[in-house]
DNA sequence: TTGCGTTTTTTGTGATCACTCATTACAAGC
DNA sequence: GCTTGTAATGAGTGATCACAAAAAACGCAA
């Protein structure tokens, strides 16, 4: 029938803070969509500037057009591609000031969550990140891809601690829209013979010391950091 | 045919061939839509927790399903409306923790707005902003509405000068969440003989005084005294 | 009256078709 | 040769239909 199969998925259950949501729900074909063009995006595989077509993105689907249209009005909605005079949909080119301008609501944001998010941190969280990180740091040669993953899951424990989800799901947006230069980082991040990641150990004992102020510094820094590097190679 | 018409609305008055004045820009029912419920949600003309479905807006509409859909689906990418695990969707009741984290929220970014913009309001900007706050202020009645919008329009004033138009997007998209209860607010603040916007003249003298950090304090003040009264009154 | 299983209706999702606008290609005219 | 009007193609928008799942209504038995 389709490429795209309907199938029964757990929808992030975050069991510890006892949010709303559902335990099941049956994925329709636009949500499939969407998250295939979500992956494409911090993959890389998808040129910025480049415009898409519906009935195109629908055919290499094999689906209908209808699926991928609301698919690709939520990532416009999202501000992760943009809708051009024509009504046709792009993504966008990361302009320097573009860029800047992320960076600065990434550390006004992620600093919020990270400084909060420090307040409620359980200990199996801490062990988790420090795992994480120690992971990231390993010498074995991992993929970018996973290191990418393992990073972003470091900081979403944070700062989904601070039970704070719609500030989770800001910054989830941001990183969607940063997402074609964050594996930019990784790359040059991996040129370094032992790529150490120093903010995040700050973070870790910023928390076992508590003082979420140094938390939120430390992933504040973090992000710099990466923003410089990411920035020289723009 | 429909209770929406098309309209022809003037967009820019540049022509370039000659004299032909008016641009031209035809909008789509989808949008139409979107703006009706968006002015809907702000007015307080839906109740919170009420549920909506497609067919029902589209027949009052006097359009197909399609393009209520598209309106809904965005309000929901936007985190105005909820998605039910039916996949109808409802207008989400305002707890006091939801208010509290839209409060800190408006705080980080309003605050970087303000900060950065004061660095880049112009003359004429700054008398319009306090053109607008005299207006709020003048002791003529007026109804709720123009209030609310001077108010709005003054924020947005000096986010806009700030070139960050991400951020400011992102802010919009705060203030429609927050939409229901901003009425709220006028409300009480209208029950006083007269409504004195202190933390206006702190930021516009702030402004003038070319301080930027003291226009971000006030701004947060501002946000934070509208939010102590509406938790009074929720 | 209450509880439960069945039927009917409602509702969201996706496919297909028709329509309009934008863009391109092409050709005629200056 | 360059410009301009016109045809052709492509693409987004919206209407209608079909389908499946959820909700509501109903009926029957205890």
């Amino acid at each position: 029938m389709s490429a795209l199969s309907r199938k029964i998925q757990h929808v992030s259950d975050e069991s510890e803070s006892g949010f709303d949501v559902p335990k099941l729900s049956r994925s329709t074909l636009n949500e499939e969509v969407y998250e295939q063009l979500k992956q494409a995006l911090i993959s890389g595989k998808i040129a910025p500037g480049s415009t898409m077509t519906i009935r195109s993105l629908a055919s290499s689907f094999g689906i209908s057009v209808m699926p991928v249209r609301e698919a690709l009005r939520r990532l416009v909605a999202e501000h992760v591609l943009t809708l051009l005079p024509n009504r046709s949909v792009s993504l966008p080119v990361f302009t320097r000031e573009r860029f800047n301008e992320i960076t600065r609501i990434r550390t006004s944001l992620e600093g919020l969550a990270a400084e909060e998010g420090a307040r409620h941190v359980t200990p199996k969280m801490l062990t988790h990140m420090t795992h994480l990180t120690s992971l990231m740091e390993a010498k074995t040669a991992v993929s970018h891809t996973d290191t990418l993953a393992w990073n972003r899951e470091f900081h979403f424990t944070l700062y989904t601690a601070s039970k704070m989800p719609t500030l989770v799901k800001m910054i989830e947006s941001l990183w969607l829209q940063a997402g074609p230069l964050l594996h930019l980082q990784q790359r040059v991040f991996a040129a370094q013979k032992q790529p150490v990641y120093v903010q995040h150990h700050r973070a870790i004992q910023a928390i076992k010391s508590g003082k979420p102020a140094q938390v939120r510094d430390a992933i504040v820094g973090d992000i710099e950091d990466a923003a410089e590097i990411i920035s020289a190679a723009l």
